[in-house]
DNA sequence: CATGAATGAGTTTTCATTCAT
DNA sequence: GATGAATGAAAACTCATTCAT
């Protein structure tokens, strides 16, 4: 890392403000750095970062090894990168959501829905996600635990609100949101793993999860009934 | 392993039949083992799979890295050995909570205690589950997802008697088991991650987690509300 | 030696067609690789394949110990592609030889000559080929056996042929090959034998074989004498 | 080594010299030793030297590991007492053979017979002598090299008796020793290469080399015509 | 004596990273 | 910039040999 020449992946290329003018290569190469990401999130996603083998991100990204070194950095900016990317813009979207929502109950409805579009939207998040949990946080960037602690925020004003307008019971916010999120991560494993197993798809035919809008209905019916006053 | 000299890792050695006798360098062999297999657990839970080094397990097992090739095999055998042996038993303790419990709502509530209870009294679980369940079950042993589809029948079974007997509403089983299930598997890791991170401290202190057991009632008191009828 | 970023060594490298051109880094390449399976068919001579170590190799061929792996794979594809190109060409070069002789007698000399020569040229390929021939011709290439039998069938034209013309008595080719060979595979043992015992130097100077040339000689007047009718 | 408590393979066991009086343990002893060895035989003329496994030995010998160490040293003890045994012996049944027979072509056919029964007797003498001709006769006791040299003595005498008596033209003994016994060493590795690939079974067949028998009357009949003068 | 257990010193193989052009 | 080549460091795995009982 120390010497390279064009670090062209210093954080602000990722956010959301808009640079005014990009000459052509300067977004084809963009373009390369997204391509390398999106093979890296893949690979991870699939295996984590320690299963992860760059030889692979780059046969994915169709690009040369060694570009990776050259444009991102080593295999844990990779990964950080990867992280930054996938979690950012998850307040931002559920700031959105919520906006069009007026009572407590519409809040915290959108407050799921926002979710299942979300890990819905990017299948590789949630096993990323997970192995990050299991592995206490050790790679996540400080942005997501920042994000985390701010979308705990949102949640535990919502639910606030509700208890002062009388329509919720009291309930601890980190509680119910993993009972929300937690299906949600889940949904897409199940089907992966009653999928190689031909031989379990009776037994785990159970997991009767087909549908994304499913679980993201009967997880807002659950969490309706459980939190609704009287 | 072709040659491995002392298969004594034959799985009979983990079935829970009484063996009548065993002398004495017959347990102690098993203790061998069980301590490689707790070393195992330990760094498997920490890092996962392709993570561990087979070195850092030796290192902490207090034996010769060659010992584990002579007794175990190999990584792979040794994981899928600590997987196995992590799952097993979880079907039957689950059985006998319930014998106990006669209502619908108490055999639910003894449900959700005996996770409590499992992944509290082995916080190696949770970490290698959902590394597992995010890498789709690779090498989730048959027994464990077998496992899985029977404690869905269970729960299944208390959500029908419910219904049945018009205390429950209609749930999915599923969803809810990942409901239940999720919060106690994430609490070990949000404390891992409020810890490692003292300057998020204040954020994630929403994660009011601190106890297990007020992790387990507040799921109890959460799904009873959704589930009972009316 | 499934992720192996490349695989120059498809096999097309050694076969006989022309490859037209070839740009500097292709040669510089194949020279590598070159080095690589002539430092190994060393080794491999010297010590067989299970006690050839592929450390030595690399110190003899004087490359990085990796790069045998980032190019050639694995030990047991190192040695099966010596074997390969060992033993690839022979029997082209023994049509060759047979096309300037006309009767049989000239054949069959022809026939021993080619041997002669091949084995002078190439002084690893008797060991290799004994070793093989000891393991029951395991690792063999089907190329070799198949030359193997197209050789027997060359000579067992000229004998035919010979006998035919009433100048040859009937001969089983498999045992007059092998008759023809061995001396030839076994003169260059010999000589290694005879020098790492001085002490046996007398007893062993009786194996007065000296020249590959007369071996070559002895030999040819040896099977015209046993072969010729009359 | 070097502590051993019984080194009861001191070479003089292997000698044929009568031990008047053993009790039954020393005999049952022997007999342990001999498991051993002919185990040990099978494995490094299977695999070589390098190729073979203590283990693989203990297990043929159906005695434990250890038991090799203490009885007979090491791998390298191991194999230097399978090399003199196997070879130990040859001579003298050389002398035997010859003594019946009175004129040099008598003497000679006895010579090629000796060779074709020993080896056929001995099936894994063949596969170990390449090996050691292969790797220029480096663990090859001396004992070994001195029978060859005295086998030679005996051919040369031999051949010329049959010269002086005028039956015989001059040969080089040596290159006559090789015609003569590389094809009864070949014989078996032969068969070997053609069980193995059945494909090339056509081709092979030409190595029509089916009886021991056949071979040697073969070689029998090919060297009188060869060497018979007029 | 006999043997299961144990291990030090390799050996093969992998892989993130850097080099050279 | 871009990329095939190269490699040091480490990881998995092996095996002859010794230990302890």
């Amino acid at each position: 890392m120390k010497g390279r020449p064009n670090a062209s992946l210093n954080r602000a290329c990722w956010t959301r403000e808009k640079v005014a003018m990009k000459d052509i290569s300067e977004v084809k190469k963009d373009q390369a750095i997204q391509g390398i990401l999106d093979a890296a999130k893949e690979v991870f996603a699939e295996v984590g970062f320690a299963g992860a083998r760059v030889d692979e991100i780059a046969r994915r990204a169709v690009v040369n090894k060694a570009m990776i070194y050259y444009r991102v950095g080593n295999k844990a900016t990779l990964y950080s990168e990867v992280l930054h990317q996938a979690f950012s813009g998850i307040v931002e979207r559920l700031f959105r959501n919520l906006e069009a929502a007026h009572t407590p109950e519409e809040k915290l409805k959108a407050y799921i829905r926002t979710f299942v579009q979300t890990f819905e939207q990017n299948p590789h998040l949630p096993p990323i996600m997970m192995r990050e949990m299991a592995s206490g946080g050790h790679h996540m960037p400080e942005i997501v635990i920042t994000d985390l602690g701010r979308i705990l925020t949102i949640l535990m004003g919502i639910l606030d609100e509700g208890v002062r307008q009388g329509v919720f019971v009291e309930a601890k916010p980190s509680i119910l949101h993993l009972m929300i999120i937690s299906p949600i991560f889940m949904r897409s494993r199940m089907e992966l793993i009653a999928s190689r197993r031909k031989e379990h798809a009776r037994l785990l035919r159970q997991f009767d999860m087909e549908q994304p809008i499913v679980v993201g209905r009967e997880i807002e019916r659950f969490v309706m009934r459980a939190i609704k006053s009287d």
